[in-house]
DNA sequence: TCGTAGATAGAAAGCGCTTGCTGTACCGCT
DNA sequence: AGCGGTACAGCAAGCGCTTTCTATCTACGA
């Protein structure tokens, strides 16, 4: 039926050792032996049988990327660059692996699923991407996760998350308070005051870490704060929508809305303009992240720009062997403040 | 080191064949057996070893889903929906499968290099997304894959794809032609007769429907088309910016632009805007897709929206054997006219 | 009371590949 | 000529699981 690492052995007249040999390039074979095996191979158009590879070398070529929303192009970017650093053509000859990506769509109990088939897969590498959730329990069942992996001989990466005590899990963190507290800082310097903040979802690392920030900035600044001014909500466009009605119901005389992320953000513009506000001159608009869209909003979003892409280079390099990991294990990297069109002076 | 099953057999008191069984519920076993088992299971903390059981069953729970660029929500929507389909906790307990999503970054070689890896992996079904590329000896190749693919037991599913003959490959196709062709006849019927057109990469089929149901448009309303209207680029935003300026510079009296999607739009948007032109006052603009950044564009944008997601779903669905394929293995879909802002009369 | 069907459990034969160890030439050297 | 060394190639033992076939036991009807 399908075409064995037997069939080939026999049709270029040597063992299945050498064959695996020749395909594995880790062992010397003689050039003439060599390209009969690979004439043979390609003959009967032999493909590798990776169950019963991974089963006997103990290890197998898969690597896994977490991430929360597949349809967000903030994890799409980052996939994509850890991908490009791992898998397919142009690594290394021999290196291929197969970088999968795994949608947790946010959800605790799916990203448990995936570590475990991961795990299961005896998966070469897994980057985990994005904040995390954080109820205990289940922080705790996925630090046992990592550990397990860890000492399966599975990289295990962090990407835009915060790092796992106790586990050899490297983390490259991205500095959320740090920009959340720089954005709204830039807010103040501006004469605002009264500033609403459309936060993420409760639980996420991420959502807290930047409303963090926030609230720091405030402080600072001798500005109390008003519980009235967050509203929380998913990361999305609707969701920044909403929010902002609610907001501006709540205190219509706010003159700045800072929102979780750009998409938010943009939610955010449209509701505003609804409602007959402008942007930035009734109120100011900022968001996080800086996707490709924000320089095409009008006027363009004021944001934190994160290197997401040189992130996921950096982590898929991590993930596999290519580059030292950084000392203790942990690696913050900062955001840019990007000013641009949607802030400004508050009126009056 | 790492537990086996047999050693929750030793545990539990049984053969490793009961473990199994217990673990697969394929076969009667007795209820105290069985609690036995899984408290051993549990106990241990015992994880299948997928490669040993993909092997020894001749099948996987891999799902893989292709996509040219997975940064691009186009995609991301897609392979999300897709995937919500197929994987995790969700589906019925058992059928538990490992979606995993391989990024081409519209490379053939990588799309056979993962076709090939999938084939490997004994993956239980595959999804091709977006469009294909058009160069024979690669449209051979990829054919001659799925078909051994599907040979194998695989299920193959294209998503927003054309058809491959001679394949058993379900196919969902984008009527892209008629998009295209739907959205030029609005702009015409709103006056314009002088359209420029920023198509994608050449050598695409989506590229080419597109533009070919824009030209059948043009022919329809007796507008000969000027060879200087149509910049072929990337499909994103960098390129609907350059594309345009070259577009203006070659005939700055053209009264509207339709683009390859969405992204590039708003590419495009950018580049009349930075020009001075108003949009659509002096110039029109449309996109294609529908993703859901475009209607936040400032003035919303004009185009042509596609089920992405429902296609997606079904895909998963069809790729599980959860719903019946359609008729002939072909269906194909029809993309709806979103008629905002961004297009107008024409100026004059 | 005995035979037999039905329900479970176990033994064992692989699934296709990797790899440690064991040959077997053939080389250059003394 | 004789010997150690090197360079290949093959043997065979698994890797951890699934599944067929067989064995055992129980329950019943005759």
């Amino acid at each position: 039926m399908t075409v064995t690492l037997a069939d080939v052995a026999a049709r270029a007249q040597v063992s299945p050792a050498t064959v695996s040999r020749v395909l594995n390039g880790n062992y010397p074979v003689a050039a003439s032996t060599r390209e009969r095996v690979l004439r043979a191979v390609d003959e009967l158009d032999y493909v590798l049988n990776g169950p019963a590879s991974a089963l006997a070398a103990a290890t197998s070529d898969l690597v896994g990327i977490l991430v929360n929303d597949i349809a967000d192009p903030f994890f799409g970017i980052m996939a994509s660059a850890i991908q490009s650093e791992i898998g397919g053509p142009g690594g290394r000859a021999g290196g291929e692996r197969l970088a999968v990506t795994c949608n947790t769509g946010g959800s605790p109990e799916r990203e448990l699923t995936y570590l475990t088939l991961l795990q299961r897969q005896r998966a070469a590498a897994v980057v985990l991407t994005g904040g995390a959730v954080e109820d205990a329990p289940h922080a705790a069942a996925v630090a046992a996760k990592l550990r397990k992996l860890g000492e399966a001989g599975t990289r295990v990466v962090l990407c835009g998350r915060p790092a796992v005590p106790d586990t050899s899990a490297i983390a490259l963190t991205f500095d959320n308070r740090g920009g959340g507290r720089e954005l709204t800082e830039h807010l103040i310097g501006l004469g605002h005051r009264r500033l609403g903040y459309i936060a993420g979802p409760e639980e996420r690392t991420t959502t807290r870490h930047r409303l963090e920030g926030h609230r720091a900035a405030l402080a600072d600044a001798g500005i109390e704060e008003d519980p009235r001014w967050t509203v929380h909500g998913p990361y999305d466009r609707r969701a920044g929508y909403e929010a902002t009605l609610e907001l501006l119901r709540r205190d219509p005389s706010l003159t700045a809305v800072v929102a979780a992320n750009d998409s938010v953000a943009l939610g955010a513009c449209a509701a505003l303009r609804d409602s007959g506000l402008r942007i930035p001159d009734d109120v100011s608009v900022a968001g996080f992240d800086d996707l490709p869209f924000s320089i095409d909003a009008v006027p363009a979003l004021t944001t934190v720009r994160l290197p997401l892409a040189e992130a996921g280079a950096r982590a898929g390099r991590i993930a596999m062997g290519r580059e030292e990991p950084p000392p203790g294990g942990i690696a913050v990297i900062r955001g840019e403040l990007m000013v641009r069109g949607s802030t400004g002076g508050p009126r009056g």
